[in-house]
DNA sequence: TTAAATACGATAAATTTTGTCGGAATTAAA
DNA sequence: TTTAATTCCGACAAAATTTATCGTATTTAA
């Protein structure tokens, strides 16, 4: 609960990477889960979905590879986190029709209040500030 | 990812029914399950865990139940959460040893930052927020 | 004594996360 | 033109976590 998930995880520390050590220029999946020992395939599909999001750029074929796109003070953290993951906030009364307590529900509008405040809390955090450096 | 899990939920919606409509006398595990479809021995555990927080106070025996111990304005959501579940926090490098990245984790200072920020978003929450009314 | 309740631990089922596999498309370089 | 290195995509398997259930003991008012 609350926890950033691996693929996440993974995703940062790529990011990281490259804004310190090759901003210019670009560096392959394999390359990146070798120094920081991830899982290939799973980096490999994180780097597709920021690809797509335009968060990084793709160069296809030998020699290709990632590097970032979007300055990452553009980006925060509920953007980011959307881009990995479904929609950030604690529930999912809105989007998610399946609860079955939906009906008899007591929490359901102050939940919608929290979830906002949570929402604006990672809108203000770029992903600059958690990459660091 | 960021979401709740079911277990506190049910804990939210026992804690925003007893605010609401019984605040001074007692009402029972089965009688909570039935009144919100939720699962009785799930949510027993729940409010065992709440009562041996000090948040609620059992009574056992026939006619027992339980009831507000602590007045919900004086319980903050980073003491809640982290009576249900664990710490609070996006990561668990300081408590949890066995992450395989530790050493080569290029993310670990900035991630505690950020750790404390949410805790002390969570911090500025009271339960009585959440719970409405 | 009984019935209704909390307390606790073990376990099973369901769901989600994490990791793996196989192959297609792209492209620089040999 | 061929090869090797890469991104891309979908399906699947394994592991971990969450969710639900079961069985039993203890407490206590009536
Ligand atoms: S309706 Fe209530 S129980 Fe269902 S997801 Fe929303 S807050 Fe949670
Ligand atoms: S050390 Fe890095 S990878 Fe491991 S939990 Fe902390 S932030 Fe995540």
């Amino acid at each position: 609960m609350l926890k950033l998930t691996r693929k996440t995880e993974y995703a940062l520390i790529a990011l990281s990477h490259m804004q310190r050590f090759t901003p210019k220029n670009l560096i392959s999946t394999k390359e990146l889960a070798k120094l920081y020992q991830l899982p290939v395939e799973l980096l490999a599909k994180t780097l597709q979905q920021l690809a797509q999001a335009e968060i990084l750029e793709a160069v296809k074929g030998a020699y290709g590879g990632y590097k970032i796109k979007t300055p990452l003070e553009q980006i925060n953290m509920t953007e980011f986190f959307e881009v990995l993951e479904g929609e950030v906030g604690l529930t999912d009364c809105h989007t998610n029709t399946d609860c079955s307590q939906k009906n008899l529900c007591n929490i359901k509008t102050p939940m919608q209040k929290i979830n906002k405040k949570m929402r604006t809390f990672f809108d203000e955090i770029s992903l600059k500030e958690v990459v660091g450096n």
